[in-house]
RNA sequence: GGGCGAUUAGCUCAGCCGGUUAGAGCGCUUCUCUGAUAAGGAAGAGGUCCCUGGUUCGAGUCCAGGAUCGCCCA
């Protein structure tokens, strides 16, 4: 930061300390964290806005159970960036940290460090108490690390006061919030169809799954059913003959088309596209209909397959369902909504099959959770399958035997496939219907779809795209997880079945007497109560021992349940809840649609909220350079630490936000982050940097002039340029980020900071020398403004420029965000014509480049084909163009006609619509007429007809793009209707001047070779070609004062190398020149 | 298999309501300027706007189909 320069009383427009060119950007950061920390900024920004309207943030809490990667860092400063946006607004935003801390991830990583790998070894090996007990432990493993990278990256969170899903409180919000679902009788006990290890007795998550896929070969059955009234058999194929057991229905595709086929002496129907694969080129086609046809002309069949002492014998329906192929088997499949998911939802959505999820006894399932069959099913001699484990193939032998033996096979063959086995213990996993806990989301469909309409999604797509679909496709949330780590399902259940859903800890404790300090399990679970159920006449409670359910639930209910359980709403703090409900903004990745976003959204319609959030920013994934995907398994994954500790968090925030649009995703690449420091932040930084260092320089000018600011009216044009042009970036910014449009807002500032730099400094350079006043005023201004939009971007260095340079407040933070009001007014005028200004520079240094002449020779005029408005621009501006193609005068011509001709090109944009279909007629007529009358008639505001097709039109200055024509024998550039034009002849004098300023050059260069200060005065000797003598001679004032020389000798006889510190000897214009200097002692 | 998104210069990205010679930055080549700036300026090389159809007077832009990549869901 530079030292302090504190003997010094304080002045506007006189920064507090010296700031270093070479800043190191990280340990910049540091040091402002500091302050930060000492000035307590985080807590004084609040306190600022303290009674102000509030605008709401809600945090979507990470898990701190392991360590926080660079796709954390992503969301996290974009969290960051629009609450600093809009506290800088004028609004309160609070930031209340979060964190996630149930769920199957921490079980895992505490098995894993246990060394267990199974439900029956938590139970019976540890413990459910000491289990909880790692796995409160271990889910804060990684807080630590958390808590200092949110510090460092500038994410401000109030962190003392996150909520964490474990804590009592939240807990107790939780369940109150499922007793009021409970009350709206939207939680029910149905089955899931879970990928299940029969011999661990233990559910796999998907991720488990994909671990223990092995091929293998199984039977592949083909069964043919016979439809009920009449001899067709359906032919069905499975690869599981355990599950037919299950069967209650078949299902066919509705489009596909199916044919009966007489093959054998008998007819069979199936998938027209299968008739060949499965009986052969011989069979012969009776007949073709489509599968919805198939159900309406059967209905059903003859079932079930195997007996049960439990089910007559009668008609199975046949459905229809889109999940259904024809890509192998039969294109009939049988369906048993015990053992497969898709089997499930089909047999439930129909109402022909007696099964209805939300009553858990209509679910036909005669096997055990043990992987054996119970007693109910018979064989074809009515003896019992009772413990006979359902993957044993010698009951498989015994159940194909039984189906040949009554005429329902065709054929048995083998097939080989990839099969899912436990990863523990290698057993085929079994697709079972676990009982489970729902919510019955779906029938809030329309609820939760009319809500999605209130929120505005970024990108937009999501709202109807990924997001709407999914809720447009909603089914029942499966609640409730067979765990031990979680928020325990508030549900007491008696023997009799009677369902009891407790809404707070205190109705617990009085039912039940007992008073838990910790609601997890395995506490909660040996709570039990008498149960309150009476009958519907009311009369005496049932009574019967009320003991919980074992389940644990969902951890996106918890942390879907934040908006109110982090204030424990309703039990404290309803206002709060209140001011705070809905947020303005939440913001996460994508990967959260069926997530948080979900399940925010899902609770609060459940409770009859509006929608808990207005605004979602979604972000998109960060992969490595090559377009892969970041994973530590494949060791690409980047690191955030290092690229703080090597960059900054300026920098990587600073990437994040302006290298692309973030919600499609980034190739983190470790150049960009080095491109946009060195393109943005040091550019920004020098900028400011050459201002301390000419205010400090020009202290005693500036310290007369007094700290009065200059009315804006009466500046320079350039001052008032970079000052509306500052006002308009302002105006845009702000726009942008209210729209969480932060890629565009900061790319303005970018263009702003890259406009002072390379425009407003260069060309101010000067001024600042001489202590102008106004130019340091201006830039000040611009650069104060400049720190204060960019403050929720870059945090750090916008902090340390204002504290610098203003530091009437603690930190920028604590500003408002710039306001037009509070600005310079716009000139657009004058941006329009600084715009023309540096058109026709850029043209004129291309006509020198073109004669290869240097610009420090200058020449006698440039001409400038403007005509108008244009004209009037240039001309307002006309020095500057005058010095930076360093000419002597320019000159205008209105008429091109002095530098070409022009050209007239018809306006497809304007004529296009009036023509139509004649537009390449009407091209043609424009391109006909005389470019001269054209333009002649344009500049008078004359009229012009043109007639097409017997339509008559008459062209406005809108309606003709006129443009300039080459030249002959002139230097000329040229573009659009602007050309310049240069006058190469060079006579002595400006020959003269032009060696002079060489001469300049050679000193300057000389200077800093010997090691001088900028402001060093210096004694001068120059020998050498005497023509070049001569040029110093004429302009040795402009010599002594470019080159800070108290002293100018000129001439072999004033030269005594040995009495100067530094000497050398070089070349101007070809001609040698000696150059010697030493620092002057005294001014 | 379904849904969503992406595809523009060697790289990273802009490109508005469809308008006729598609832009910027980086990188490369040549030149140039410079006492804040590892900067700036000029010129050059570099494009089948993924492909195929369609709509239109006119398509990078709108529509359909396809390809490739990514994500989500099966």
């Amino acid at each position: 930061m530079g030292r302090l320069v504190s003997d010094r009383p304080p002045h506007q427009l006189i920064p507090r300390r010296e700031v270093d060119p070479r800043q190191e950007l990280p340990s910049l950061e540091l040091e402002v964290l500091e302050r930060w920390r000492e000035r307590d900024v985080f807590a004084e920004s609040l306190r600022l806005r303290e009674g102000a309207e509030q605008w709401v943030f809600y945090e979507g809490p990470p898990t701190a159970n392991g360590p926080p990667g660079t796709h954390h860092v992503l969301s996290r400063v974009f969290k960051d960036i629009y609450p600093r946006f809009q506290t800088m607004r004028g609004y309160r935003v609070e930031r209340k940290g979060g964190w996630d801390c149930h769920g199957l991830p921490v079980e895992i990583a505490v098995e894993q460090k246990l060394g267990i790998s199974s439900k029956a070894e938590i139970e019976e090996k540890i413990g459910i108490e000491a289990f909880n007990a790692a796995c409160r432990e271990s889910v804060f493993a990684y807080l630590e690390e958390w808590n200092r990278l949110t510090g460092r990256i500038g994410f401000w969170l109030d962190l003392d006061h996150a909520y964490r899903t474990l804590d009592e409180t939240y807990i107790e919000s939780v369940w109150w919030a499922l007793a009021q679902i409970a009350q709206r009788e939207l939680l029910y006990e149905g089955h899931k169809v879970v990928p299940y290890c029969p011999r661990c007795e233990t559910t796999l998550s998907s991720h488990e799954v994909a671990l223990g896929y092995e091929d293998v070969v199984d039977p592949s059955v083909y069964l043919k059913l016979q439809v009920s009234g009449g001899e067709d058999r359906l032919l069905v194929w499975t690869t599981t003959p355990w599950t037919l057991p299950g069967n209650v229905a078949v299902a066919v595709s509705p489009t596909a088309s199916y044919a009966r086929v007489r093959a054998g002496g008998e007819v069979l129907v199936l998938a027209e596209d299968r008739v060949v694969p499965v009986l052969g080129e011989q069979s012969e086609i009776l007949e073709r209909f489509s599968g919805s046809e198939l159900v309406e002309r059967y209905g059903s069949y003859r079932g079930p397959i195997f007996a049960a002492e439990d089910r007559e014998e009668g008609e199975l329906p046949i459905l229809a369902d889109e999940f259904v192929t024809t890509q192998d088997g039969t294109g009939i499949v049988h369906l048993a909504p015990a053992f497969g998911e898709d089997d499930y939802r089909v047999a439930a959505a129909a109402p022909t099959v007696p099964f209805e999820p939300t009553r858990a006894g209509t679910l036909y399932n005669p096997v055990r959770p043990d992987g054996t069959y119970d007693g109910r099913t018979r064989s074809r001699e009515g003896g019992s399958y009772e413990g006979r484990f359902v993957k044993d193939p010698a009951l498989t032998e015994e159940l194909i035997a039984d189906l040949r033996e009554r005429n329902l096979l065709l054929k048995v063959e083998e097939y080989e496939h990839s099969y899912p086995h436990c990863w523990r213990c290698g057993t085929p996993l079994l697709y079972y219907a676990k009982p489970s806990w729902y919510i019955a989301t779906s029938r809030l469909r329309d609820e939760l779809l009319a809500a999605n309409e209130t929120v505005n999604w970024y990108p937009p797509h999501v709202k109807h795209g990924r997001f709407g679909d999914w809720l447009k496709n909603n089914v029942d949330w499966a609640l409730s997880r067979e765990r031990y780590w979680g928020t325990p399902l508030p549900v007491w259940r008696c023997p009799e079945g009677h369902v009891h859903v407790i809404g707070s800890f205190g109705e617990l404790a009085e039912r039940s007497g007992k008073t838990l300090e910790d609601h997890h399990r395995p506490y909660v679970d040996e709570v039990t109560f008498p149960c309150p159920h009476t009958d519907d006449e009311g009369g005496e409670p049932c009574g019967a021992p009320a003991h919980r359910v074992p389940e644990v639930i969902d951890v996106w209910f918890d942390s879907g349940a934040m908006p109110f359980a982090q204030h424990h709403f309703p039990f404290e703090n309803s206002e709060t809840f209140e001011e705070r409900y809905p947020a303005d903004f939440i913001c996460e990745a994508q990967d959260q649609t069926r997530g948080w976003f979900y399940s925010l959204l899902a609770i609060a319609t459940l409770m009859s909220w509006p929608a808990p959030y207005r605004n979602v920013v979604c972000l998109g994934l960060i992969l490595d350079e090559e377009g892969q995907k970041m994973s530590k398994s494949r060791g690409n994954a980047v690191e955030p630490w290092p690229v703080l500790d090597s960059y900054g968090a300026d920098a990587l925030r600073w990437y994040f936000f302006t290298s692309k649009q973030p919600w499609d995703g980034y190739r983190f690449s470790l150049e960009a982050i080095g491109e946009g420091v060195r393109l943005f932040l040091k550019q920004l930084w020098s900028t400011y940097y050459f201002y301390v260092l000419y205010a400090n320089a020009a202290e005693q000018d500036l310290r007369r002039g007094g700290a009065d600011a200059s009315d804006p009216a009466d500046l320079p044009d350039l001052d008032r340029w970079a000052l509306s042009r500052t006002a308009a970036t302002a105006e845009l910014v702000a726009e942008r980020l209210d729209a969480y449009d932060a890629t565009s807002a900061g790319r303005a500032i970018a263009g702003l900071v890259d406009e002072l730099s390379n425009w407003y400094v260069r060309r101010s350079r000067r001024r600042f020398w001489d202590g102008d006043i106004s130019a340091f005023e201006t830039l000040r201004t611009c650069l104060l403004t400049v720190s204060k939009l960019l403050a929720p971007f870059c945090p750090f260095i916008a902090d340390e420029i204002y504290d610098n340079l203003d530091g009437s407040l603690a930190s920028v933070h604590l500003c408002d965000f710039p306001r037009a009001a509070d600005l310079a007014p716009r000139d657009e005028e004058l941006e329009r014509a600084m715009e023309l200004a540096r058109e026709t520079v850029r043209l004129g240094l291309g006509a020198r480049g073109q004669a290869k002449i240097k610009v420090r020779q200058p020449l006698a005029e440039a001409v400038v084909v403007a005509d108008g408005r244009e004209r009037l621009g240039i001309e307002r501006l006309a020095a500057v163009v005058r010095e930076e193609l360093n000419v002597r005068r320019v000159r205008f011509v209105a008429a091109a006609e002095e530098l070409g001709s022009y050209e007239v090109k018809p306006n497809y944009r304007t004529l296009g619509p009036v023509f139509g279909k004649e537009m390449p007629l009407a091209a043609q007529a424009v391109a006909a007429l005389d470019p001269q009358r054209v333009a002649a008639a344009v500049r008078d505001g004359g009229a012009l007809g043109i007639a097409v097709g017997g339509r008559e039109h008459t062209l406005t200055s809108d309606d003709v793009i006129l443009t300039m024509r080459a030249p002959d024998g002139y230097s000329v550039e040229r573009e659009g209707a602007h050309a310049v034009a240069l006058d190469l002849a060079i006579d002595e004098d400006l020959r003269a001047e032009g060696r002079a300023r060489e001469i300049v050059h050679a000193i300057q260069n000389a200077r800093k070779t010997a090691g001088l200060q900028v402001e060093d005065r210096i004694e001068l000797a120059l020998d050498g070609d005497a023509s070049l003598l001569e040029a110093a001679t004429a302009h040795r004032d402009y010599i002594v004062r470019e080159t800070l020389a108290v002293e100018l000798a000129l001439g072999g006889d004033a030269v005594g190398a040995a009495t100067f510190d530094y000497s050398e000897h070089t070349e101007v214009d070809r001609l040698p020149l000696s150059i010697s200097l030493r620092r002057a002692q005294s001014q």
